[in-house]
RNA sequence: GCGCCUGUAGCUCAACCGGAUAGAGCAUCGGCCUUCUAAGCCGACGGUUGCAGGUUCGAUUCCUGUCGGGCGCGCCA
C-alpha cells in the first residue's frame, strides 16, 4: 500500500516539474507513513512541505497543486490537505478487503518478501566458548540473532547463521585443568584448586563422565572418556564436547539453530591466519616493534595500533578474528551481520580495520554490527547473580526451565537491543494477565476457540461467501483492526531494514489489542449468515498474521489456552 | 582522561531513521461475565521527553555543551 502511494506521489511532482517547480529539481526523500490519528486518514505524505523551499512556494499551495496532479487510483477514496501542508490519504474500503483476500491466499508467505534478493547474508550470535553454560546474556544473544535471522529470511535473504567459538586458547586450556582438578577430587576451596579455574558444579559433571568413560556428541563427531586424570590433552577433547554439547541442548530448548559452526582452531590448521598475516604485510600496513608485529589500524579509524604477534611470537586474538571475518568474505558473504554483547564493542572497530588493511575489496561498513546492553536478572524485586550449575551467574537454561521457552524468547527480544533490559523472572512466569506473551497467543487461541464453537452450533464457514461480503464489515472495530492487519508486510520490512526484532514484538501486541477489542464488541457467531461468513474471514486472517508474527520471533501460536 | 551505548508517566518500555494533540503495559481508582475462554474489554489518573543552548516551517529524534547510569580502553580472550 505505502509503496503505491509513494509512486502516486511521485508521479505528481514529475508531472509538476516544468510547471510550478524546477525542471533541474532533486526530489527530496519525502516519505509517506501511516497517519497516527484516524481524522488523519490512512497514510499521510510530507512532500508538500520540502518541496515549498526549491518551489518558492507556500507548503499548503503547493499541496494544492500536488493533489490536482496526483493520478487517479482505485486505492484511494478522498485526499486531503491539513496542518502545515501535508497530504492526507483516505483510502477506500476496498483495499482493505483486498488485504484481507491476500492474507488468505498467500498463508504463511503474508508479509514476506523479495527485497534481499537471494542474496547471501551471514549472521553471526552467540559465538560462545565452551567453557561453560550459556547465560542469560547469550541467550539475549541467541533470541535477537535468531529473530533477525528470521526476518531477514522473511524479506528475502539467504541467510547462513554461524556460531564461532575457540577450541584450543588459554581459555580452553583453563577449562582443562579445572576439569583435571576435579578429576583429581579437588574442589575449588582446596589449597591446590588452579588458580584461575572454573568454579561451577558442571566442571564436577564433566570430569565425573570422563572418568567413567562416558561417550559425548557434539559437532557431528564423538568423544569418549579415557578415565586417565593424567592425560590433559583427552580431557580438553572430552571437556570442550561437552560442553558444546550442553550449550546445543539449551540452544535446541531455546528453538535456536545454527547452519555453521565455525571452530577458531581451523584458522591456524588450515594456515588461514599465516595467510591473513601475510596479506597484511604485504599491503604495507604492519611494522616492528619492540618485538612485536603491529597493525596501523589507526590508518583505517582505530584509536590505537594493535599489537598481532606478541614477541612470544604468539598471535593476539584479534587475528583470528580478522582471519576469521575475512573467510566470511571468501565464502561470499555480501553481507554480514556480527551479534555481539556490547562490552566487546572495543573489537568492532579493530576488526574493521584489519578487513580494510587487506585491501581486498571489503567494503567500509563491513560487518555491520548489532550490539546488545547487558542483562539483570531479578526475582522477588531483588536481583539473581547465582545459579547453582555456573555458579556465578544465571543460565539460560534456568529461565527456560522458570518462564518456558516462549515467555523467555519474549522478554529478550521485546526491548530494543541497545537499551539494557532487566528480565522480571516472576512476570515473565506470571500466567496472568500482566504477561504480554499469553496475551498475543490468547489472541490465536481465542479465533481457534471461535472456531470449534462454530462447528458445535453447527455453523459451516463458507470462505468463499466471507470474502465476498467483506463489505458488511462497517464497524469502528472491524475497520481498525483491518488497518492493523495490512500494516503487517511495511512492519516486517522495517523490522528487518532497522535490524531491529522488537519492533515485531510490540507490534503484535498492538494487533492483539484490535482483536481483543472488537472480540469483545462484537458477537462473530451470529444468525446472519452473510455477516458471519465475513466477520469469521476477519478473524481468520486475523490468526494467520498473528501466526505469521509469532512465527518471526520463534514463539508458538497456540490453538488452546 | 578518551571512545561507544543510554536517560521519555511512580515502575518497565514504545514512538515507522525530522512531522500533526509524545503512546502502551504494570501500579492506583472506577465500570463490564445467564451470550464465541474475564489469560479479556472500557474509562480515569499520570509528562517542562535529564538540563541548557543551536540548526528550521517543525526536534523525543540532528548538532554543541552539561549532569546522571552502563560498557570498553593489555604484547588478556
Amino acid at each position: 500500500m505505502k509503496e503505491q502511494l509513494r509512486d502516486l506521489v511521485l508521479q505528481a511532482i514529475r508531472s509538476l516539474q516544468h510547471d510550478t517547480l524546477p525542471a533541474d529539481l532533486e526530489v527530496p526523500s519525502f516519505v509517506v507513513e501511516r497517519a497516527r490519528s484516524r481524522e488523519h486518514g490512512d497514510f499521510a505524505t510530507n512532500a508538500a512541505m520540502l518541496l515549498a523551499k526549491p518551489a518558492r512556494a507556500k507548503p499548503r499551495e503547493l499541496a494544492e497543486k500536488l493533489v490536482a496532479a496526483l493520478p487517479a487510483n482505485a486505492l484511494v477514496a478522498k485526499v486531503e490537505i491539513a496542518g502545515p501542508g501535508f497530504i492526507n490519504f483516505f483510502l477506500a474500503e476496498g483495499a482493505y478487503h483486498a488485504e484481507v483476500r491476500r492474507i488468505l491466499a498467500e498463508g504463511e508467505a503474508y508479509g514476506r518478501s523479495a527485497s534481499g534478493a537471494g542474496k547471501t547474508v551471514g549472521v553471526e550470535f552467540v559465538s560462545a566458548n565452551p567453557t561453560g553454560p550459556l547465560h542469560v546474556g547469550h541467550g539475549r544473544a541467541a533470541a535477537i540473532g535468531d529473530c533477525l535471522s528470521r526476518l531477514l529470511d522473511a524479506t528475502g535473504w539467504n541467510v547462513k547463521r554461524e556460531f564461532y567459538y575457540n577450541d584450543a586458547g588459554v581459555q580452553i586450556a583453563n577449562l582443562a585443568i579445572s576439569v583435571q582438578a576435579r578429576a583429581k577430587g579437588l574442589t575449588p576451596e582446596d589449597a591446590g584448586w588452579p588458580e584461575d579455574g572454573y568454579r561451577g558444579d558442571y566442571i564436577a559433571d564433566v570430569a565425573r563422565a570422563y572418568l567413567a568413560g562416558e561417550s559425548v556428541v557434539a559437532d557431528g563427531h564423538t568423544v569418549t572418556g579415557t578415565k586417565d586424570p593424567e592425560n590433559l590433552e583427552a580431557i580438553r577433547q572430552f571437556a570442550v564436547a561437552s560442553l558444546r554439547r550442553e550449550q546445543d541442548l539449551d540452544l535446541k530448548a531455546f528453538g535456536v539453530g545454527f547452519d555453521v559452526y565455525f571452530l577458531e582452531s581451523s584458522l591456524y590448521g588450515d594456515g588461514k591466519v599465516e595467510e591473513t598475516v601475510r596479506e597484511l604485510i604485504a599491503h604495507g600496513h604492519t611494522y616492528e616493534e619492540g618485538g612485536a608485529l603491529w597493525l596501523k589500524s589507526t590508518d583505517f579509524g582505530d584509536d590505537k595500533d594493535r599489537v598481532m604477534r606478541k614477541s612470544d611470537g604468539t598471535y593476539t586474538y584479534f587475528v583470528p578474528d580478522v582471519a576469521y571475518h575475512r573467510s566470511k568474505w571468501q565464502r561470499g558473504y555480501g553481507r554480514a551481520i556480527t551479534e555481539l554483547g556490547s562490552d566487546h564493542h572495543g573489537s568492532l572497530a579493530r576488526v574493521r580495520a584489519g578487513l580494510q588493511a587487506l585491501d581486498c575489496g571489503i567494503p567500509k561498513g563491513w560487518p555491520e554490527y548489532v550490539l546488545h546492553q547487558m542483562v539483570t536478572v531479578m526475582r522477588g524485586g531483588e536481583e539473581v547473580k547465582i545459579s547453582k550449575r555456573a555458579g556465578s551467574y544465571v543460565t539460560l537454561r534456568d529461565l527456560i526451565d522458570e518462564a518456558g521457552r516462549d515467555a523467555t524468547r519474549y522478554f529478550l527480544i521485546a526491548r530494543k537491543a541497545d537499551s539494557q533490559l532487566v528480565f522480571d523472572i516472576d512476570l515473565a512466569r506470571s500466567q496472568s494477565n500482566d504477561n504480554p506473551v499469553y496475551y498475543i497467543q490468547y489472541a490465536h487461541a481465542r479465533v481457534c476457540s471461535v472456531l470449534r464453537q462454530a462447528g458445535e452450533k453447527g455453523f459451516t464457514f463458507d470462505q468463499h461467501n466471507g470474502l465476498d461480503q467483506l463489505a458488511r464489515l462497517d464497524n469502528e472495530h472491524e475497520q481498525i483492526l483491518l488497518t492493523e492487519l495490512s500494516k503487517y508486510p511495511e512492519l516486517v520490512e522495517t523490522a528487518a531494514a532497522n535490524l531491529e526484532p522488537h519492533l515485531v514484538a510490540s507490534w503484535l501486541r498492538e494487533l492483539a489489542n484490535a482483536f481483543h477489542t472488537y472480540y469483545n464488541s462484537h458477537q462473530f457467531l451470529v444468525e446472519d449468515k452473510d455477516l458471519r461468513d465475513a466477520r469469521l474471514a476477519l478473524v481468520v486472517a486475523t490468526r494467520q498474521v498473528l501466526k505469521n508474527g509469532l512465527n518471526l520471533l520463534g514463539l508458538s501460536a497456540p490453538e488452546s489456552m
